[in-house]
RNA sequence: GGGUGCUUAGCUCAGUUGGGAGAGCAUCGCCCUUACAAGGCGAGGGUCGGGGGUUCAAGCCCCUCAGCACCCA
């Protein structure tokens, strides 16, 4: 073996053997299944922090299960993510100085299709480099053929159901994409604005404008092109009387009404409001209320168009926005203009603000789909873990709105409807379906849908679609519903709400269990990781490691031209949080680094100091482990036989039992941090501070062959427990423990996980060891306090013993030597002289180190006082509550009585401590 | 405006039936002790955001205030 612990040697070796010999598969074996679907990373790029976490989580479970001997499936694959790749490609193309409408649908789709191929292979690479164990041989992908007949499928029966509609209906239009968007791709952001008054006069019974005017506030003034009406509070006295007439709407001179409506809100603005139903979401619902027309002044790019007068005509926004203020101005109907901050919706692509526009759209019927989910999680058939996103989940669900599933895109799943040249919709799941099902002769002309579905939808259908369905698969009925889904937060509506939705639609089961809801990953100071931000962490560059220069190039990279400001506050901080660069810590340990950040909280503050601390629990790892096998190069099994274990031996046995127990009690309840932070401190406080320096002694005995077994053993359980977070260290030493232990199993990745044995638990061990260390730590804490030299044989003497001390010491005499490095203790008779000491305690046992010229008189008596303070503390404590009838009386006797034991126990401490004082006074 | 979560050591965070405040990193002191200096041993450091309440007993339960974060409108 190596001299030092070295991930990139270690983790290159196993993943392909893993990988080739199968191990990913299900075993087909056993009848209890166990299965997870990867939440399918778009292909627009690389995976970052928040991938890793979530893979390392779901990677770790897996293996927990596979262990256990289940039939476990973790099936991977990539979503297609419509907007965000058809994006990224269009930039490349931008770049290379075409565009996606010059190449035309079926080259700019080819294009697409090889950046698909591009990014899926460096996100697969990257998973392998996370030592994920899912079954590639299962891979899908959203566009894949399989998931493309499952949504034609979908699309067609819920169509044929109602559960589809084509609908014309204001959708959120995004300008700069060129398409509608569903409510959740939607972002309201506050900003500053204004809100201009605007002087409308009202008209006569003629139609003719008087003097008397209403004076309405807007933050939108371009839309008065688009205006059909007034409103105002019905009531409200100041202008209540003026419903039912009209005003002429200035630039435009129309007469529009005056509308009693309770979207106006008296305190807000001028209390009068301007209806612009093909505009506005609210306008719109009055618009309706009043049967207003609709006016839509915009074209799709967002210019102006030929509904408005002529000089405003091809206007952007902006430019309109301009003149209709100058044009009010002029007019003198201008009022006044205040700042203002408004909610700006803006596309979550794009950024560009989003209109709302009348167009056609396809949309879900989702209020009936939701019915049923909202009951799977309600009557527990799902479960949120933590529990309390539920609510989240109900809140969203019990006011959903239909579902707008078009996209006017090219990269996604073309939506299966004809139309003929009247605009008849036939749909079907292909044009010869549809041809046959409406019997439509060949001179009969159809056109497909241009339009796409919204990416989420093929997402939906991920937990059955990829086991095969429509077909009725093995894979299917082995693996749905599925164990878990482990997601974050920010996509329960996106994705596990439609999951729910289709699953129980469509396979009349939900389509897993469990949710598991992590954290989102953020930076050490609590930001949001974001290319914009400069803050980005590569997974792969904590493996591997990364030099200062080539990180503050690739958080730079691209934002060059336009931001030299940002670029140096990115320089600035990349050199603060990092300033040596990033050092190669390894799979295992940014693996297990993530385990012990997966606590219950929203957020993860990713925190180097914990990586390198974990990295130094690998190193801890690997020299155990060497430790271990260079003192068992002579190693034999045959004493398996014959094997009788020591106390000392006993004693990890017993550990290990309670580690095993709690670590699994934590992995079933998905806390994975509580679980590491148990394995680690069996471990590192446990097998090595303790039991290895126990083993030291021992192995110079003949109980050598006995400790060998010991050390082995508890070492293949250790890794064992450990495999599912750190899968390469724990098999490059596994392989050469299991062959010690003439184990058999080709790898740990199917070995069996370790499970308790309540047998085992050895209370006498325990309590021996307990006070072995305790004597251990009190002659260490006197040597450290007193500055004796740690290599400084001393001897021990115990005063006023009982019988368990002096069981102890008959029995452990070697042990006790070695642990606190003394050259012998003693029982000092009762009654007899107590040598002038330094004093340590065992409860009430006096542990004393004669002074005999290594002691200084003066350094001891403080180094007591300080003793005697902390021990009088908690007697005040105790008698406090002891003296305080109410305690005694209401609270549980064996609460008293434990507090009473503690409360003797400290005052005999307290009284030796004194006694021993004054035995130095006189000195 | 409605909702959720958070506030514990210098930093990043645990603390799940209410019963003597914990980990890692950082800090200080001693030590190259034959597995490990990426280490060992020891130490210091917290009125658990403020206030009030329930209780014999509150980091934990209730109320209230403040700050921060996020979600929805």
């Amino acid at each position: 073996m190596i001299e030092k612990y070295d991930p990139t040697a270690i983790e290159s070796k196993w993943y392909e053997t893993w990988e080739q010999k199968g191990y990913f598969k299900p075993n087909g074996e056993n009848r209890e299944s166990y299965c997870i679907m990867i939440p399918p990373p778009n292909v627009t790029g690389t995976l970052h922090m928040g991938h890793a976490f979530q893979d390392t989580i779901m990677d770790t479970l897996i293996r927990y299960q596979r262990m256990q001997g289940k039939n476990t499936l973790w099936q991977p694959g990539t979503d297609h993510a419509g907007i965000a790749t058809q994006m990224v490609v269009e930039r490349q193309l931008n770049a290379q100085g075409t565009s996606r409408t010059e190449l035309g649908r079926d080259a700019f789709m080819e294009k697409v299709w090889q950046w698909k191929q591009q990014s899926g292979d460096t996100i697969t690479n990257q998973l392998r480099r996370l030592g994920a164990s899912p079954d590639w041989s299962r891979e899908r992908f959203t566009m894949d053929k399989g998931m493309s007949n499952a949504v034609l499928k979908v699309f067609v029966d819920l169509y044929n159901e109602g559960l589809i509609y084509r609908g014309q209906r204001l959708v959120n239009w995004d300008p700069t994409l060129n398409t509608a968007l569903s409510d959740l791709e939607v972002e309201s952001h506050e900003e500053k604005g204004h809100m201009w008054h605007f002087s409308y006069p009202v008209a006569d019974k003629d139609g003719q404008a008087t003097e008397k005017t209403l004076t309405i506030a807007t933050t939108r003034p371009e839309t008065l092109l688009g205006d059909t009406a007034v409103a105002v509070n019905p009531s409200d006295e100041r202008f209540n009387h003026l419903i039912g007439q009209h005003v002429l709407l200035p630039i435009c001179n129309r007469l529009i009404p005056i509308v009693g409506d309770e979207h106006a809100d008296p305190d807000k603005g001028t209390g009068c409001v301007k209806i612009t139903p093909a505009h506005d979401f609210n306008d719109y619902e009055v618009g309706q209320r009043h049967h207003l027309p609709m006016i839509n002044i915009l074209n799709k790019d967002g210019t102006l168009n030929n509904e408005v007068p002529n000089d405003y005509r091809g206007m952007t926004r902006q430019q309109a926005r301009q003149a209709v203020v100058d044009k009010m101005r002029e007019l003198g109907l201008l009022k006044t203009i205040k700042d203002h901050v408004l909610m700006v919706p803006r596309g979550d692509r794009s950024g560009d603000v989003i209109e709302p526009l009348l167009t056609d759209q396809w949309y879900v019927d989702a209020k009936t789909l939701a019915k049923p989910a909202i009951k799977a999680v309600e009557n527990g058939d799902i479960k949120f873990v933590p529990d309390n996103w539920k609510n989240t989940y109900y809140a969203w669900m019990r006011d959903i709105q239909d579902w707008c599933i078009s996209r006017q895109l090219w990269w996604g799943h073309r939506i299966p409807a004809w139309y003929d040249e009247n605009n008849t919709i036939y749909v079907g799941l292909s044009e010869s379906d549809v041809r046959n099902k409406h019997d439509l002769d060949d001179d009969v002309k159809l056109r497909q849908e241009s339009d796409v579905l919204d990416t989420w939808f093929s997402s939906a259908l991920w937990p059955f679609a990829t086991l095969d369905w429509p077909q009725n698969s093995d894979a299917l009925k082995d693996f749905y519903p599925g164990n878990v889904l482990v997601t974050g937060f920010d996509i329960i509506f996106f994705w596990v709400a439609r999951m729910i939705m289709m699953g129980i639609k469509f396979m009349d089961e939900v389509p897993f269990k469990e949710v598991y809801i992590h954290g989102l990953v953020r930076d050490s100071h609590g930001q949001k990781m974001s290319k914009s931000k400069g803050n980005v962490l590569d997974p792969l560059d904590l493996i591997d490691g990364i030099s200062l220069e080539e990180l503050i190039a690739k958080r730079t990279r691209g934002l060059m031209q336009d931001q030299p400001d940002k670029v140096n506050h990115i320089k600035k901080q990349t050199i603060e949080d990092f300033p040596d660069g990033i050092k190669a810590y390894g799979c295992d340990a940014l693996r297990f680094t993530f385990a012990s950040l997966a606590s219950t909280g929203r957020d993860i503050n990713f925190d180097m100091g914990r990586v390198e601390g974990y990295r130094n629990f690998c190193n801890k790892i690997f020299n155990a482990a060497r430790f271990v096998l260079m003192n068992c190069e002579d190693f034999d099994i045959s004493v398996k036989k014959s094997y009788a274990p020591s106390t000392a031996e006993r004693w990890i046995i017993s550990r290990l039992q309670h580690c095993i127990a709690d670590y699994r009690k934590h992995l079933d309840s998905y806390r994975l941090d509580l679980a590491s932070q148990v394995i680690y401190d069996f471990f590192w406080n446990e097998y090595c501070d303790w039991f290895l320096e126990m083993a030291k002694p021992l192995l110079k005995t003949e109980q050598k062959p006995h400790v060998q077994y010991t050390l082995l053993t508890v070492l293949d359980q250790a890794l064992r427990l450990l495999h599912p977070i750190m899968p390469f260290l724990t098999e490059e030493i596994w392989q050469a423990v299991a062959e010690k232990l003439t184990l058999g199993s080709q790898s740990i990745m199917i070995s069996a996980f370790p499970s308790a044995n309540a047998k085992k638990i050895d209370t006498e061990a325990d309590s021996e060891i307990q006070w072995l260390k305790q004597l251990t730590l009190s002659v260490r804490q006197i040597r450290s306090e007193m500055n004796i030299a740690p290599g400084k044989k001393l001897t021990v003497l115990l005063s006023d013993y009982n019988d368990k001390d002096a069981h102890n010491v008959d029995r452990h005499q070697e042990l006790i030597n070695t642990m606190a490095r003394l050259d012998g203790i003693e029982l000092l008779p009762k009654n007899s002289q107590e040598p002038p000491s330094a004093t340590g305690l065992i409860g009430t046992t006096k542990v004393l180190i004669p002074l005999a010229g290594l002691i200084d008189k003066n350094e001891e008596m403080q180094r007591i006082a300080k003793n005697m303070a902390k021990v009088e503390q908690e007697i005040k404590r105790a008698e406090g509550k002891l003296n305080n009838e109410k305690f005694t009386a209401k609270a549980p006797d064996s609460v008293v009585k434990a507090e009473r034991e503690k409360l003797q126990q400290n005052q005999t401490a307290l009284k030796e401590l004194e006694e021993q004082r004054t035995k130095l006074e006189q000195l």
